[in-house]
DNA sequence: AATAATTTTTAGATTTACCTAAAAATAAAA
DNA sequence: TTTTATTTTTAGGTAAATCTAAAAATTATT
């Protein structure tokens, strides 16, 4: 069993690795809110445990151990994260924190039972897949909204950023999961982008359509 | 706000407390499973935070800022409690150790939101009573089983024991909350006392009956 | 009241996760 | 291909919560 700090190493390790094939001790200090110097400690201690493997100066990758452990608390943070919002009536943008912390509560009778008191969900709050007992889940596939060509469609199905003020902008422009959108045109000043979302005309920043994923019906 | 380890030495001693006026640092380091040495450590450190009041030697006591700590834990655990009974369908006997850890998640909006969800329960499924977020609660007035005499009856209002074997054995003997029962007899030879229950004689012994909890609505 | 037993505290270590500062390795630029 | 910049690691140290062993205070017993 690992500790709590162990469990927040592997999960950024995990997510970390969607995107880079070796995960680089910088870019877990900087997940972890960290130093360097503690992350390479700390990787060491979990390349002993079996969790890793590492050489030295070059990154780490996680182990088949290693990949299931953060499967499990991702499942744990989903699976909490549909209870607030589902049960408990918070806002998608209010739980990540309190999720952050729900995820380490050790007990798997708890989460099965969890997960069937919410009726074995597939997505969490903000659609990224929940993993099912055994770890599994589809890779759902997205496209960016930044990605999209003028004349593109298709459904906002989830978001690649968490933070709250994100989440609270979207709330604002209505810009929610199971929305249909059309990219109607791209701004050449700022790369902004106008999409037409619920019959109406809005624009958002690049950097906004950066973090929204679409699942695409039409062209692209 | 303060660490884990500091709210379950709160907790401690806040049970303790209920028996005793100075609690004992032996009696706080046999119920942390931790050793004396460790407990004068974080006594002292409790004090300097103003959790508690403490005399070398003389063992402490919790002030209104340490009450109020333990009396939030408290009813975290019960809160929690009620929600793995009554919505996941555990067993009074499975939920100790979950909610034990449950109770440290640090979230205000999460126990207000948790307690609406659960109707505001006004006791855990052991009987005790949960603190309402002001953390006042009423004191009920019980009478041991043990205490009874012979021809008093009540209803089983609560339980002073919660492991896990202790309740399982109520279960099965079919003593559990809202049961009527009423005494027959006392064994000499042990003490025993033979109950009525559910139209049922049953024979249990002094150590079962000191930790049931009745509220008598007979002579006594 | 003196001695014995118990309880509590001190002193000094250990472990975990972190730190800073400096050294070593790797990658990028001149 | 040197030089420079960046990344990563090592070395040595800190704070929290624990430990053991020994000393001090309190309580119980003769």
């Amino acid at each position: 069993m690992q500790s709590f700090t162990e469990e927040n190493y592997l999960k950024i390790i995990y997510h970390l690795a969607e995107n880079t094939d070796n995960v680089q001790t910088n870019a877990i200090a900087a997940q972890m809110q960290t130093k360097p110097a503690s992350v390479t400690d700390m990787i060491k201690k979990l390349a002993e445990k079996g969790f890793v493997d590492y050489i030295k100066y070059q990154g780490v990758t996680l182990t088949d151990k290693g990949r299931n452990a953060a499967i499990d608390i991702v499942r744990k943070h989903r699976l909490w994260e549909v209870f607030l919002v589902d049960k408990l009536n918070f806002k998608w943008d209010e739980v990540h924190d309190v999720a952050e912390e729900l995820e380490h509560i050790k007990s798997t009778a708890l989460i099965e039972r969890l997960d069937e008191f919410l009726g074995f969900p597939k997505s969490d709050p903000h659609g990224d897949p929940i993993p099912d007992k055994n770890g599994r889940f589809a890779k759902t596939q997205f496209t960016k909204l930044i990605d999209l060509k003028i004349g593109d469609n298709g459904t906002i199905t989830g978001v690649s950023q968490h933070s709250s003020a994100f989440l609270k902008h979207l709330e604002k422009l209505g810009l929610t999961l199971g929305k249909q959108i059309e990219v109607n045109d791209v701004t050449d000043f700022d790369g902004s982008v106008e999409i037409l979302v619920a019959a109406k005309q809005i624009n958002i920043s690049r950097e906004v359509a950066k973090h929204i994923l679409i699942s695409s019906n039409g062209k692209n």
